[in-house]
DNA sequence: CGTATTTACTTCGCATGCGAACTAAATTTC
DNA sequence: GAAATTTAGTTCGCATGCGAAGTAAATACG
């Protein structure tokens, strides 16, 4: 017989959430990086030289999270922030070569993590998971509690 | 035919507990308390007297979070620390009246999150998700990446 | 009994990211 | 074209929580 499974997804979503932040930081320790720079490494691989709000807005940061991120990055020598020649008050982010590197072991990283996320259970409900997950975008707006 | 889900678990996963916080934050901004203090709210409501160690295991916490929120929390009055008498090491936390106000309030939110999160999910749905959720505690170990 | 170890918690430095308030550049309006 | 508004980022103070290192009390060991 079954055991009644935890329901209390409030706890639980955040407990998994650090979790696997924890582990994603202990496990790039020697030269690694963390899970939300990984997350700019990313989006920078596919569109390099994006504007620090599309970055932002990509990775549902705010103006002062995307901020500090790109701070902590350029310090790091994994990005770059070029002015942009359109616009006086914007900022292109561009990959290092160190960045790229990083990039690619983070690629690898991710695919580990994947199946580590997906192991025991089906193709179908870790799309419930994906369509329960995605639900709080809607659930929860960032601009307003209506 | 539906569309293919976003399948990208570990930005969904940062993203929702994220937008949750941010909603509870908000939602509570008026005399209220945030999601990690309603939680230790919980924990007290159950177990009022318990240890910081204890508290700090109930919440996935190590003894810096714990210490940090106790700290927070006995500075908003909603807790208050009482040395043990057995023990000169420990502490043991008791609910204030105001924590207790504090904590119904809370009750009354998280059953409205609750609804929230389960509206337009089956039972069944639910519980892989809560299986899911769960997993990260044992595919995640805090210790050591084996 | 006295030393060694464990245990309970604290402190520090850090990453993350929010809301509020600000600066400065671009755009819209009249 | 000047004033008003919007937009792109920054800064500040804060909450959260980690790892590493420290303190002090309790327990184990010889």
């Amino acid at each position: 017989m079954a055991t009644r499974p935890d329901r209390r997804l409030v706890f639980l979503l955040n407990v998994a959430q650090r979790r696997l932040q924890r582990w994603v930081a202990t496990k790039t320790e020697k030269g690694g990086v963390t899970a939300a720079q990984s997350g700019l490494l990313f989006i920078l691989g596919q569109r390099d030289g994006a504007l620090m709000g599309e970055a932002g807005t990509a990775l549902d940061l705010g103006p002062p999270g995307i901020s500090g991120l790109v701070d902590r990055m350029t310090m790091a020598g994994l990005i770059e922030r070029r002015a942009d020649p359109d616009d006086g008050r914007a900022w292109r982010l561009w990959l290092t070569p160190s960045g790229r590197v990083a990039l690619a072991q983070s690629k690898a990283g991710l695919a580990e993590i994947n199946a580590r996320l997906a192991d025991g259970f089906t193709d179908a409900e870790i799309d419930i998971v994906a369509r329960w997950l995605t639900s709080f975008q809607t659930r929860f707006p960032k601009g307003e509690v209506q």
